[in-house]
DNA sequence: GTCTATAAAAAGATAGAC
DNA sequence: GTCTATCTTTTTATAGAC
């Protein structure tokens, strides 16, 4: 059985359970491998375990999410279809972020570096077709973090309200949001 | 020992381990109480202590973050001045928040009732705010969400990035934000 | 109200057969 | 590559003395 098929199967725990809470216990369960299966394909134990997933949560980020956001469409249609994918990743807001349950759980400090890592690779991503579309690069990076901030916070009361209808919101709008007062998305500029 | 002594002290802990990352162990030398005596004071376990630090929150955020946002003073003011005392909890954007955390954990359903009911009292004191200015109910709450996903969003990311400037950055647009193209706000109308 | 001691369960991890 | 069995450590929880 090739990791790439239970590698999913750890995110989706990871997620749900945070870092402390996916025991060995809830992991054998969900693959179906026993305990020391996981050892032989995972010699770190766990860490090596949500090592793997990040690895495959970078593979996705750059081959799915970001994917075409460096080719020569217009900004307005890139970011389109990254806030597309952005809520196919997420089931539409019913699904929470692997990133920020690893951010808010002991093993913090373990995996900060790795998630910062992606998440600036986010950021830098957006940023980049906002220049291109002529903004200046400060600029262009508050605004991409002003997105990455939408999308968490939107997961985060998504969760807290039970409710997605808060991420599908944020999502709808985030596209014009990226693109105010940019040149080539002025499609409705001032009378 | 009154229990308002220790309660901060947990709240620490389990803001930043998460409720399975908070172990006894951890909770008992922060503390400085035996096994033993914390379960003379929560019977529960874990779970009570939760709830004690949930009680104790649910009274700062009435009594500290929205207190006088029900008073006579204009909109802004009162958006002004929660934004402060918010910045305040989370020292500046350095301190993760509770609610998010238990809302990723194992122990999610555990408490997703109380951390919704907590989110929505905060949402909803924004949102009369806001309906008190003119703004239309439906409008008032979407903002008020809003509000509530800048702030959730920016400090995940300011987790992420380990750097407070996303946080300070929105809480510093936030109380202008809310007010845009209300009655009491228009100081910089268009020309 | 706090302690020592201890029990019972669950967690992480490994050895060795197949 | 997976399993059974086992081991160690940690965790939660309780009993009972002071």
């Amino acid at each position: 059985m090739p990791k790439d098929t239970y590698v999913p199967c750890l995110l989706d725990l990871f997620r749900q359970n945070g870092y402390d809470g996916a025991t060995l216990s809830k992991i054998s369960e969900a693959t179906g491998l026993g305990r020391a299966s996981l050892y032989h394909h995972f010699p770190g134990g766990k860490d090596e375990m949500v090592g793997a997933v990040l690895d495959y949560l970078q593979r996705r980020l750059e081959q799915h999410i970001l994917q075409g956001m460096d080719g020569e469409e217009e900004p307005l249609v890139k970011l389109q279809r990254m806030c597309d994918r952005t809520a196919l990743t997420y089931d539409n807001g019913n699904r929470a972020c692997l990133l920020a349950t690893l951010l808010l759980g002991s093993a913090r400090d373990v995996f900060q570096v790795r998630v910062q890592a992606l998440l600036e690779a986010w950021r830098d991503a957006i940023a980049a077709v906002l220049i291109e579309a002529g903004l200046d690069p400060q600029t262009a990076q508050e605004r991409a973090e002003d997105a990455l901030i939408s999308i968490q916070g939107a997961l985060v009361l998504s969760q807290g309200l039970k409710k997605p209808s808060p991420f599908q919101r944020v999502l709808q709008k985030l596209p014009q949001e990226l693109c105010r007062n940019v040149r080539q998305c002025e499609q409705q500029a001032l009378p």
